[in-house]
Parts: structure tokens; C-alpha cells; sequence
DNA sequence: ACTGGCACTCTATCTAGGAGAGTGCTAAAA
DNA sequence: TTTTAGCACTCTCCTAGATAGAGTGCCAGT
């Protein structure tokens, strides 16, 4: 056969030996492939497909006398071409479907975050889910509040129901009804835009300004471009089951699953490279060193985004060992994204 | 001497080893003392002390042969008695004024997340900072936002600038116009209450009901109702350093290590128990069985209230080993508490 | 092309023994 | 009466060696 070929038979021992090992977290032997399944075949002759399978990179020892394991290459191969449709959970739906009610929809921030502990309790394993960048979002209401003298407070609600609050000091003192005034000129002339298209408007179409200048009193300007200035919160990150990976075989070793977590402490580059990395539609899985920020802890990361309408919003996913159960979790994480979809698009 | 007083030389050497202990978290046998102290007497004089220190409950062996470590008893009076003024860290306000520009005053909620990172990062144990229960909160603004069809959105501030939000659907479509209406109604009739007294008011006082009936549609009533009803968001808790437990040798024991962070991951239950122990002002030290729901893991927490004007809003602190540098952080959470304090009430 | 047999390798586990640290006790010294 | 030196004892930790077990690679036979 062609190196990269696999005949059938070689596939169907390469796929035992990469499910009995996510199961156990042991090295198989070519006795316990040959005891556990019936091919027909002695161990001796498992043992000449498994050289054959380790001479091409799919299997790896951990030492000279021990049984093997998949490598990364063997784990992507099972994902790619190995797990066929069938082999995935039979009704993830059903399952969110049941645990719906415990989504407390009252708030967007709390579904997201819900979504998370739901992931993880589900998987056992670690779970993340991105909060969209508020800049990108479409504004549906500003409001500006008098919190004590010289000190406003802007609250900025989007379309999905995302809000953004932010403070600031000014130099005259505005009464809450001026503020009003700001709140509702702004809401009509800039509502449904992004954060970041409002900021562009208002700075180059200066001729505007005048108009603006015209209905409100001077400070209002300088208010207006203070509220949409500045960096605002760009995506956050709600992380569970941080404790799961503490139970894991696969990180005994104590300074990899400190690695791991240390990662996870600096939520905001996590959050740039999951936006980075994640192109495609879809659930998206990447296998140990293929994903940048978790290469040497071997992880795995398994994404998909969440959207609404066709605007995609963030991403969703779970991390966990290499060694990880690929087709249940490839389900739920699919299925967890289409259920925020859902939610959000629903009655738009 | 009596049974619970020590005389000078007994308080000497228990504070030796104690500090000793908390540096190197070895057992601490009489020699070392002897080496690192010039007390004037002979180790076996130093052993016999230590006999009855650990008589007394103030020490204790790990096993039979090994030198003293403190319990919590010896915590106790050590941080009670042994522990005096000049020991503190000389300027922990020096290091928070430092570090006052890493925090980003925009947001009330980012200030403590800043703080609690902080704390964190300062002592390198775990630091948690409790999010005010917002129904305990003066309402300094209220407003209903229309998302989409038959779909709400209420925005709650409150005088400190925290913020709660909540959706729900309604039977009748409002338009923003009419929403805006309620808004102002509510901002001036309930402006400065706290949502516990709004609740009640609006309940209560059913004559008051009419007039609201007069100004807006009935369905404003029930609307009204719905954003007062129900449980808000109680105490949401912010927690940091998780990951530095992994790196003390305290923890070196995998199930309490385990158990410790789980404990955590149930917030909602550390913020109620949080609340029911701290009663008195200033820091408070927790030593071990003394708190109630880190018990079995080791653990102390120093902990002290922060307030704004005479009302306390929340509570921030340090979790470490019962084996912690007590001096710095009680120093280091007195001078937190006091900046986040002052703040809050800058410019009230 | 497959299989059984066999020698080999490597790990994990158990045990024994020795080094080291620290204690408690006793008897002598202050 | 208090402190000290000496000493036997205990317990942990580390190391080394021996053993069992699992799994492999290879070869010769089917």
C-alpha cells in the first residue's frame, strides 16, 4: 500500500486503539486490541500493523516495551476520516433540550455563561465561550446618567442586548434632563450602527457637528466622543470547569496542568486567538500542537462559532486533553452553538 | 506559670518557630531555633519549652520524631498577641498608590475585578472581592429599553454605579416612546430607594397604583412589576490567583488542593457565608476550622468590609494556607479594603 | 501471509537497609 | 530549681536490588 494509504483493516485497528486509549488513558497492547475485538487476526499480526501504523506516524510508544498510543497525527486522522456520523451522540439536542430550563434567559451575559457550565458539566472537561466584542456590535439604545455632580455614567445596550457601561468626569456639571436630551438625540440619529461606525461618522462628517452643536450645548459634544472613545471592553471570556482538568490522568504531571491553567489566566490573548484562528463555519477541532496557545500542554480545543443572523458574534468550545472523546464532545459543541444561535436569533 | 499564660521566653520561641515555619513550611525542630536565634539557651532548654507548647496546644508534631509545626491554636495567639504593629509591611498604601493607575476607574465592576487581581498578585495566594448584592442598592436610574417586538429590557443603575439588567417578553408591543414614559415616571417617583423598598412600596401601597394606572397604559403596571420582581442578582463574587495555590507546598496534598477550588466553583454559597460571618469593621482573620466553609482544606482567610458613606456594600480578602504570611496580607487587605472605599466615595 | 514461540526490554512495585533529623529521658552541672 | 550534655530511640526519606508483568520484535513453521 502507499505510504499514506491505509487498507481497512489497518484503519479499523488504528480506530480500536485510539478509542480503547481516550477510554482508558493506557497504552494498548496488540493482546488487549486482539481480546477486546474480533478480527480474526492474532496479536502477532497486530503487532506487524501497529509497527507498520508506528512507522507512519499515527502510533507512538511511550517507551521501548510498551503498548502504543495515538499521536497527534493518529488523533487527527480518527477525527478526520475514522469517526463516521453514526459514532456521534444520538440526540445532543435532546439533552440542551432538557437542560434549557436551567438557562435563565433573563440576561445574555448569563445564558453565555450558563452555556459555559453547561458545556462543562456535560463534558467533564474545561469550557469556554467568548463574549463578542462590543465595539462590533450594533447599538440599539445610549443612555447617559447624572451620577453626582461633574460625573456621568453612559450605559450602551446592542441589538442582541449586550450592554457597555462606562464613567466619566466633566468639566460642567450637566442636569439629568440635558443629559436626556444627548440620550435621545444620539438614539435616533445613530441607532443601529456599530460602536465603531458611530465613531467614524463622528468624527469625518464634521458638517454634522453643526447640527449637533445646533440642538444641544457645547459639552455634549465633547460627552458624545468621550463615550464612544477609548478602547472598550473587547472580548471577554467565560471559562468552567477549570477543576475538571485536576482529574484528568493526562495532566498528573503537575507542571503541565499549571502551564495550562497559567494560559488561562490571561483571558484576553486567548480571546485574540480564538478570533485569530477561527475562519471557518462550523465546529472547528485542533489536535495538540495545531493550536497555537495550547501547544505543548496536550490539549485539545474543540470550537464552533455562534452567530446571528449571519453576523457571527463569538465562539464557543471546549478544551481538553488530547486523549479526548472527540465524538461526544464534536456533538455537544455543535450543538451548543446552534442552541445560542437559536436563542439569539430567536424573535428578532 | 498558669495553664493559658505564657511568659516572655514561651512567646519568644513560639513566634520563632511560627515565623520560621511560615517561611520555610518545614517542621521546625529545636536546633534550627537554636542556630537562627541567640536566645542564650541550649537547645534541650528549648526543647522542653517546646514540650509544653505543644501541651498546651500551641504546637504539635507531624509524627513522633520531627520538630513542631503550629496549629491553629498557635496561629491564633500568634496573629491575637505575637503579632505587633511594627510588623506590618511599613507602606502598603505606597504600593496601592503605585499600582492605583493599573486600575481603570471607567466601570465600577472593572475597579473590583482590578482589585482582586491585585490582592493576588501581591501576595501570590487566592483573592476574592464580593460584588454588592444589587437589591440592597439605591436606584439612581431605571429605564425600559425596546429590543424588539413584544421584548423588553430594563437597565437598572444604581447610586455607585452598578448595573442590572433583565429581559422578558411582553404581551402587548410598547413602543420606546411610551417605554420612556414609564422610565421617567419611575426615575421620580422611586429615584433614591433601594429595589427591596421600591418592591414594597409598589406592593403596599395600592392607592399609589391608581395614580400609576392614570399616567400609562395598563400593561406599564404589570411591566413595573416584573422589573422589581423576582430574584436579582445576588452577590456575584470575583475571585483571582487560583492557579498560585498550585505552587505552594501546603497544597502538595492533590484532594485538598481539589477540594479547595471546587469548593469555589459554587460562588453563590462563599457569598452568602461570606455575608453571615463578617460581622465587625475592620480585617478579620479566619484561621482555619475557624471559618466554616474552608474548614478541612487549611486554609485562613483575612478579610475586611468595604463601604461606601456608613453602608457596607461588599467585602474583599485573601485565601491562603493557614500557613500565610499574615503580617503583609492583613496589612495588604486593611489597605485594599480603604482605597476601594475611598473610590467609591470620591466625590459623592 | 499469518501464527506461535521465545528471548529481550522496560516499567512498576516491593522490600531492606542506612542516613539523618529530632525527640524524650536521665543524670550531672550551675 | 533550672539548665545542660549525652544518649538511646523513633520515624521519615532515600536508595538499591530484586521480582513480576506487560509488551515487543524476530524467527521459524504453517
Amino acid at each position: 500500500m502507499s505510504k499514506m494509504d491505509l487498507d481497512d483493516r489497518s484503519r479499523e485497528i488504528l480506530k480500536a486503539i485510539v478509542l480503547f486509549y481516550i477510554k482508558t488513558a493506557f497504552p494498548v497492547g496488540s493482546q488487549t486490541i486482539s481480546q477486546n475485538h474480533d478480527f480474526g487476526i492474532s496479536p502477532a499480526t497486530i503487532r506487524n500493523i501497529m509497527a507498520d501504523l508506528e512507522e507512519q506516524g499515527f502510533l507512538a510508544q511511550p517507551h521501548a516495551s510498551a503498548g502504543r498510543i495515538p499521536t497527534e497525527k493518529g488523533y487527527r486522522f480518527y477525527v478526520d476520516t475514522l469517526l463516521n456520523k453514526g459514532e456521534f451522540l444520538k440526540d445532543p439536542d435532546e439533552i440542551f433540550q432538557q437542560t434549557e430550563k436551567l438557562i435563565k434567559r433573563e440576561d445574555i451575559r448569563t445564558l453565555l455563561q450558563d452555556t459555559s457550565k453547561l458545556l462543562s458539566d456535560l463534558t467533564r472537561y474545561m469550557a469556554i465561550v467568548s463574549v463578542p466584542k462590543f465595539s462590533a456590535a450594533r447599538i440599539k439604545h445610549i443612555e447617559f446618567i447624572r451620577l453626582r455632580k461633574n460625573c456621568v455614567m453612559t450605559v450602551s445596550v446592542s441589538e442582541e442586548g449586550f450592554i457597555q457601561n462606562k464613567f466619566f468626569e466633566v468639566a460642567e456639571d450637566l442636569s439629568q434632563s440635558e443629559l436626556n436630551k444627548i440620550s435621545d438625540y444620539l438614539n435616533t440619529l445613530y441607532g443601529g450602527m456599530t460602536l465603531q461606525e458611530v465613531r467614524w461618522k463622528l468624527l469625518s462628517q464634521i458638517q454634522k457637528m453643526k447640527d449637533l452643536y445646533d440642538h444641544l450645548r457645547g459639552e455634549a459634544l465633547e460627552l458624545t466622543r468621550r463615550a464612544m472613545d477609548s478602547a472598550p471592553t473587547e472580548g471577554d471570556l467565560y471559562m468552567d470547569g477549570a477543576t475538571h482538568i485536576l482529574d484528568l490522568p493526562d495532566f498528573a504531571d503537575f507542571r503541565v496542568m499549571r502551564g495550562l491553567l497559567t494560559a488561562f489566566e490571561e483571558k484576553t490573548l486567548i480571546v485574540q486567538l480564538l478570533d485569530k484562528y477561527l475562519g471557518s463555519e462550523g465546529v472547528q477541532v485542533f489536535i495538540g500542537a495545531e493550536n497555537p496557545f495550547l501547544g505543548d500542554h496536550h490539549c485539545s480545543l474543540v470550537v464552533s462559532q455562534y452567530k446571528r443572523g449571519d453576523q457571527v458574534l463569538g465562539v464557543l468550545g471546549v478544551i481538553g486533553p488530547t486523549r479526548m472523546e472527540y465524538s461526544k464532545v464534536i456533538s455537544l459543541v455543535d450543538s451548543a452553538a446552534k442552541q445560542v444561535s437559536r436563542l439569539l436569533e430567536e424573535s428578532s
